[in-house]
DNA sequence: TTGACAAGTGGAGACGGTCTCCATATTCTC
DNA sequence: GAGAATATGGAGACCGTCTCCACTTGTCAA
């Protein structure tokens, strides 16, 4: 929401050594107590809880970084529309399937607002990619791109079935094969 | 499961009295500590601690004196099957309503295990009367009990939608209505 | 009834995670 | 480089959770 003042540029490292640290042992499933993301930050506990003031913050930072680092690779000037949508997709279920773990913890323990706000970003993402993709006349114009953030979200939120890795790959192909212009 | 030894006279009497103040407690929609369950029924920690190990056990027993209590009402001789029948279904989602946060709680604390061993007695029960009313000429006999259990089922977990008591109300009478034979 | 043993009790206090507070340190601005 | 603004860290307060055991109560055979 507000993104009010800019960070001094030490709280800032400390800011993303936290959110590294935390992403790391969330990727790996460990329980941690919340004053251990601290220490693997090699930051005072002080210092954690005037960024982060719960888990759940500090688990929102995480999935934010996530989902914008997503969205930034999204474009890429070197390839066509179409490619960078196909890229994008197959890379958005390759990153959840390496980080399931993260993807599980995640799923847990952000709560529906922050979950909502980072979801426009995605969505304005994926709108812009299917836009210039239908533009250069490679897809089709006549899906919503909100059905296809609905198909991407029930690939995320089933994350612990078993034969999900293969399952979802086979989805997203699914979904790009059915997305192109006949 | 076990269902062991014989507790001592005391000993079932402490219990009961913290079921009944759990119940009362999770009904309120309080957020009580744990430990205050046992000062609510006049017992001292350690006590609270046999009987129930953690919350969740707790809350298990609770729902399964909820269950139990409701099959015990299920089958009044004075009535004929069809009418015990209707009585039975009106009777849960009264009870449902009139108890919607203790519907709440137990809903978010329960453990699936507790809850799948309670589910089996109403499936019971209600096979039992439907079999019985069917039996009577005065409902149908072909509709399985479990889809008449999971009709009920999605009732309960709704619990916090708005219009949740005025359409619950509707829908189980939906329901009697369309077991009665044509 | 009573004695003796098993069963159950209560609550003080250990334990451990969460969070605050503020003297000190670092960065920024001019 | 001085002063103001901002940020730090970590000791220890705080507060639920849970254990432990000296003591009480119930049970039952004699």
């Amino acid at each position: 929401m507000t993104e009010s003042k800019p960070l001094r540029a030490d709280a800032r490292r400390n800011r993303d050594a936290i959110v590294a640290a935390a992403r790391s042992s969330f990727d790996h499933g460990e329980q941690l107590r919340f004053d251990d993301f601290a220490a693997r930050a090699g930051v005072g506990v002080g210092t954690l809880y005037r960024h982060f003031p719960t888990r759940a913050a500090l688990a929102a930072a995480v999935y934010e970084d996530e989902v914008s680092a997503l969205c930034d690779r999204a474009r890429d000037p070197s390839r066509s529309p179409g490619e960078n949508l196909d890229t994008f997709l197959r890379g958005f279920v390759d990153h959840l399937v390496a980080h399931a773990g993260l993807a599980r913890t995640l799923a847990a323990i952000v709560d529906p607002a922050s979950r909502a706000k980072n979801g426009v970003e995605l969505e304005r993402t994926v709108a812009d990619l299917m836009t210039r993709a239908a533009a250069d006349g490679v897809v089709r114009n006549d899906v919503n791109p909100e059905a296809v953030l609905m198909l991407l979200h029930n690939i995320g939120s089933a994350a612990d079935r078993p034969q999900w890795a293969s399952q979802s790959r086979g989805a997203i192909e699914v979904v790009i094969a059915g997305l192109k212009r006949t």
